[in-house]
RNA sequence: GCGCCCGUAGCUCAAUCGGAUAGAGCAACAGCCUUCUAAGCUGUAGGUUACUGGUUCGAUUCCAGUCGGGCGUACCA
């Protein structure tokens, strides 16, 4: 439709003597003022010094339309031409709807380009707490969103199972398992507290009984723990529907000699030298640096910096067209600093994409919840998931935009009531199962939804047109959100569709044995494709 | 102190590249259940978009400053 009324307003534009000009559209807020505004008359104004108003009725007199398309053409405002689009149009969606099923949204605005999204990348040490759920649902929806728009997605996990928090983990075990034989020994004071350590030592004991007691084999009880824990952490992102394709583990990336390379390259550049034992980062002030920073401790170990560089370079050079990294804000700076090197390294940056989001502060009700990795009473995600389920931790996730702070309250998560958001988007859905169900039972000779166009026509009702418009913009919709990266569009999106579904629904008796039957039913298909299409967006 | 992010209805938040009278849900108030789930629908009320200035046909959006909050500011990740 756009096109079209791009067509056509080119045209009109070239009677009037401007040869090329920048056409938007928007979807005007109120009803009132079409389905299609442009604001071209206001952007030419200043050009042909020349009242907005008076160029809009210039175009207007020039434009030639198809009144099967388009109903009606307004000028309004400061300038505005607003289209509006003929019932007849929304119409002939609807079949195109039902033919598209559940690809219905799908498109190939990506088709035979690539992108790599690499998210939540926690590290063995204990199971996936609250505090990860975000990045865990936005990099859900993100991925699947890209995948709509055609990307051939690859979903990567970047984890370290060597280095200090290992250790740690490591120590926490064994005192644990120590602990068993004996209640006295001490645990480490920075230890993982959390109670799957004593489970992964109770496991041990059971396998082992006391055959390892005073003899630390820190190798044994790092992999033993990384296992245990790793095992846990996949359980929460299958029960999430999470699938990653890739599990990078750092260490790799020493083991071909990649880290070495890059110090090498680093200095060769100028852009790292030695002082005091350790290998510094030379960060240029005109780039927005304050100061030098560390990428290989005077220990010989390099800090989180340098692996990342290595990993960001492996990942451009294995030539995704896109490439999309999910932190928190407490790395906001951080990746500044490794994208930097990456730069300076001759890289193409540009290709990635880094999403930053805001904390999450959790409460219960009144009651705020503290979620700290080293304290026993972390909030984790698979409890999170018990209390309110799969579909409400995914909604609430991403319900928000990425950047703002989310307030999240458990207590309303969980409440079975019309306060919580996602009982509003379920009960619609459970509306549509309930007439697909009464429409099996009332309505079994009914014509198969999926070949008989004609009932079509008789879709003229202004609910039914509505509700028609906002499944019309499903596609535009998934394509927006995609390119911006935000999930919280399309809920928004869902809500609206949600809403002119309720007012419907509300109005009129779909499944009636006494009228016509199957055009209803088909506006019910129609309704669960798109319902369906949520589904695979989010859960 | 410095850097990044945020500040919108009583609460939680939307608002497309700078577009029209700033929108939803909850809470409040008034209605609607012999009808496919009232977990819903209809209506009312609620605002100096933190504040001050600037840019222009037009600013919640861009710029500068002020105030308030979050996160950073490690030889932790």
């Amino acid at each position: 439709m756009k096109k079209y009324l791009t067509t056509e307003i080119n045209s009109a534009l070239k009677k009037i003597g401007i040869e090329s000009a920048d056409l938007q559209f928007d979807k005007p807020k109120e009803e009132k003022f079409g389905d299609l505004s442009a604001n071209i008359a206001m952007m030419l104004a200043k050009e042909l010094k020349l009242p907005p108003r008076k160029i809009a009725q210039d175009i207007l007199d020039n434009l030639q339309i198809d009144p099967a398309k388009i109903s009606k053409v307004e000028i309004a405002g400061a300038g505005f031409l607003n289209f509006f689009i003929s019932d007849n149009y929304y119409r002939d969606v609807l079949p195109l709807i039902m033919e598209a099923g559940n690809d219905y949204g799908r498109s190939d605005l990506n088709k035979g380009r690539t992108a790599n999204l690499e998210w939540i990348s926690a590290n063995p040490t204990g199971p996936l707490h609250t505090g990860h759920g975000r990045a865990a649902c936005l990099g859900k929806s993100i991925s699947n969103l890209l995948e709509w728009t055609g990307y051939k997605v690859t979903r990567e996990y970047y984890y370290n199972d060597a280095g200090n928090q290992m250790n740690n983990l490591a120590k926490s075990v064994y005192a644990r398992y120590m602990q068993i034989i004996d209640s006295s020994f001490d645990f480490p004071e920075d230890g993982y507290v959390g109670d799957y350590v004593k489970e992964i030592a109770a496991n041990i004991y059971h396998e082992k009984a006391d055959s390892l007691k005073g003899n630390f084999d820190s190798d044994y009880f790092m992999s033993e723990g990384e296992k245990f824990t790793f095992n846990l952490i996949r359980g929460t992102l299958d029960r999430m529907g999470i699938k990653h394709d890739l599990f990078f583990n750092e260490s790799s990336l020493y083991e071909d000699g990649t880290i070495k390379k890059t110090i090498i390259e680093l200095k060769d550049k100028e852009l790292a030298y030695d002082l005091d034992g350790a290998v510094w980062l030379k960060m240029k002030p005109e780039e927005g640096f304050q100061k030098d920073k560390v990428i290989v401790k005077s220990t010989g170990e390099p800090t989180y910096r340098l692996p990342d560089m290595a990993y960001h370079i492996d990942k451009i050079r294995r030539g995704y067209d896109l490439i999309v990294d999910i932190f928190g804000s407490d790395h906001g700076d951080t990746y500044k600093e490794v994208l930097y090197g990456v730069k300076n390294l001759g890289y193409d940056d540009s290709r990635i994409k880094v999403i930053i989001h805001q904390m999450v502060t959790f409460r219960m009700g009144d009651e705020s919840v503290k979620m700290s990795k080293r304290s026993d009473k972390v909030y984790s995600l698979d409890e999170l998931i018990d209390d309110i389920g799969v579909d409400a931790t995914q909604f609430f996730f991403i319900m928000r935009g990425a950047n703002t702070h989310l307030d999240f309250d458990i207590e309303l998560a969980k409440e079975r009531s019309d306060k919580n958001p996602v009982y509003y988007l379920q009960y619609a859905h459970a509306r549509t199962c309930g007439i697909l169900r009464n429409a099996e039972e009332h309505l079994k000779d009914a014509v198969s939804p999926s070949n008989d166009n004609v009932l079509i026509n008789l879709l003229v009702n202004q609910d039914e047109i509505r509700l028609m418009k906002v499944l019309n913009r499903f596609p535009e919709e998934v394509a927006n959100s995609a390119a911006s990266f935000e999930p919280h569009k399309i809920i928004n999106y869902l809500n609206e569709l949600a809403e002119s579904f309720h007012r419907f629904y509300h109005n009129n008796r779909i499944v009636d044995p006494e009228k016509s039957k199957s055009r209803w039913q088909e506006f019910c298909f129609a309704k669960l494709r798109s319902k369906y299409s949520k589904t695979a967006l989010r859960s």
